[in-house]
DNA sequence: CTGAAAGCGCTAACAC
DNA sequence: GTGTTAGCGCTTTCAG
């Protein structure tokens, strides 16, 4: 390994000023400089992040813990947001998955901690609460898709309870008056915002829910639950007495919803809209129509996130501790006026 | 931070000792062992693994540079299993995204040559080859899903072509004789392999391509480039002299040739039959019928690639440099005999 | 503006 | 079985 001490030794000053190039610290002579920068440039000298950080203990990593975010492809965006973000700076991430297993999350927290690490972001797949017996470290740390008891811990989550209503009112919008939902695993805390939106934004149209018109898309525990989006909606819509819309919990939702249809030989959207949520891209740019679809904003969280962690390590703490980010709505070709 | 010594001083013992117990290593009296560990449970100590990689230079961390893979949902199993396979070993992943930027690339090498890595992972998102011009460092570094000129490196890649000819195979058997391809971007050289497997599956069975029935799916620059799936498997369907099934260069194609054949009022699979290429579960549970697809072997791909690494590592270089991995069939409900 | 000395936490090499 | 000494590459502190 070349050392500070080779370059030094190269360009005839001592390792004291080498450092100090490096890092761009205290004035030096342009002559100076240059030399190391030469020397370091024929050595190919990198400088060692191990001794960097034994001296400062300041770290360049931060750590990303997921319990499945990463290897799942729904909000890779959110990764992906967090990734973009720190190419602009000096930090790399440590990336550990967690399989949702309060062990393994145990074991990430310890590695994070023996890597000395600057901050971590911590990222679900589905907005939820942390369990309150969770425990956090020191660390800083940024919740990403998930808020602790009492926002203990900075967070940032989606505003699912704004986009549902959005999304409910530009069904009503378009004049769609027989809507149906299908809803996302009720166990998960998105469905209940989103839930309660849908009654929320019907009851501000002046219009009954139809309880019948309310169906389970996917039941049993989470990361083990099934599908059964395809055979509700499909019930629901093969009745002279249908809905002209269906609000779906997520697109993957939407999916089986549109194939249920497709399945009756009603025309998507002359027979029935539907609209989605989560813009998941694989879905809703590759079904023909394309899907109308409420997006969440996963990389401007990542992107958030990544600026609230460096202002807390740079000694800033965010003056809101918990964001709730704005749902846009995506417009595609699955809602159209009711016939 | 809490150091070897502190237990050293709380355990009555040299730092030495407590670095014994801590690794492993050596005799120690059952006695002393006890004392150590116990004075590594109160003070909370982990070992700073800088300090270790600075004295050692044997680092704990490995690299993982992908193209877009970590953050595009299709590969993503890869990574997966090579997280899943890193679970057992004391290793962690430094992940870098180079978007397939050779800049950002140079700068992930640089980025692990400062953290001093002990192997790296090369993940690209298509099965494809390195391009000539690409420096590797001489650090350890298995290719995933890409190889290498020369195989001057380890890869391991799927077998797309023994993928395509099974997938043709399995359409013949069932008595198929009418088949069109929609084609993956031709840039691709999965395209290629599954591409070429089609015609040399074709002509075993002593079917005569029809031309006609090839027709791209996707177009324009990696990861730039269009889905035309839908409107030209639409063109070849809306036909009475129709293809009996149709081969898709990927599950997303085979998505937009659903939605084709159900615009058309045909059925899948009593007009239709549909065969994907991925299992992308997303789409093949997801639609209805569940989708019949050439499964790609990511997982295993992945934890291979680990057992690879760490081998390379140990000063055990693979016999078989370039691993070829099988891909297996998901038989599901996309296809029936031909009508 | 530049250099010298010290020490971060750990383990290799050697002693006892 | 256990302890001592030294040094990995860097930056902090202090001197010049």
């Amino acid at each position: 390994m070349v050392s500070i001490k080779d370059v030094a030794a190269l360009a005839g000053v001592s390792d004291r000023t080498v450092s100090r190039v490096v890092n761009g610290e205290g004035l030096i002579r342009p002559k100076t400089k240059k030399k190391v920068q030469k020397a370091i440039e024929t050595l190919g000298y990198v400088p060692n992040q191990a001794a960097r950080l034994m001296r400062t203990s300041r770290s360049s990593v931060l750590g990303l813990i997921t319990d499945v975010v990463s290897t799942t492809p729904f909000s890779t965006d959110i990764v992906r947001g967090i990734q973009d973000a720190l190419d602009d700076t000096p930090y790399t991430l440590l990336t550990v998955n967690t399989s949702a297993d309060p062990a393994k999350e145990q074991r990430a927290w310890k590695i994070f901690r023996e890597h000395g690490i600057g901050g971590v972001f911590y990222v679900t797949m589905f907005h939820r609460h942390v369990p309150r017996d969770t425990e956090f470290p020191s660390t800083p740390t940024v919740l990403v898709n998930c808020s602790a008891p009492d926002q203990a811990l900075p967070s940032i989550v989606p505003d699912d309870y704004q986009g549902g209503l959005d999304a409910v009112r530009h069904l009503v919008e378009q004049g769609h008056r027989k809507i149906a939902y299908v809803v996302l695993n009720e166990l998960i805390l998105a469905a209940d915002l989103r839930g309660r939106a849908f009654f929320d934004g019907l009851a501000a149209a002046g219009i009954e829910v139809r309880k019948e018109w309310i169906v389970p898309g996917r039941v049993g525990a989470i990361f083990a639950d099934k599908l059964v989006a395809f055979e509700n909606a499909r019930r629901i819509l093969d009745n002279p007495d249908r809905p002209t819309a269906v609000v779906c919990g997520n697109d993957e939702i939407a999916l089986q919803v549109y194939c249920a249809a497709t399945d009756l030989g009603l025309r998507v959207p002359d027979d029935v809209s539907i609209i989605g949520f989560d813009d998941f891209q694989v879905i809703t740019t590759g079904i023909q129509p394309p899907l109308t679809t409420m997006a969440l904003p996963y990389r401007d969280m990542g992107a958030l996130a990544v600026r609230m962690l460096l202002d807390i390590i740079a000694g800033h703490p965010p003056k809101k501790k918990h964001v709730e980010y704005r749902c846009e709505l995506v417009i595609r070709n699955s809602v159209s006026p009711p016939k």
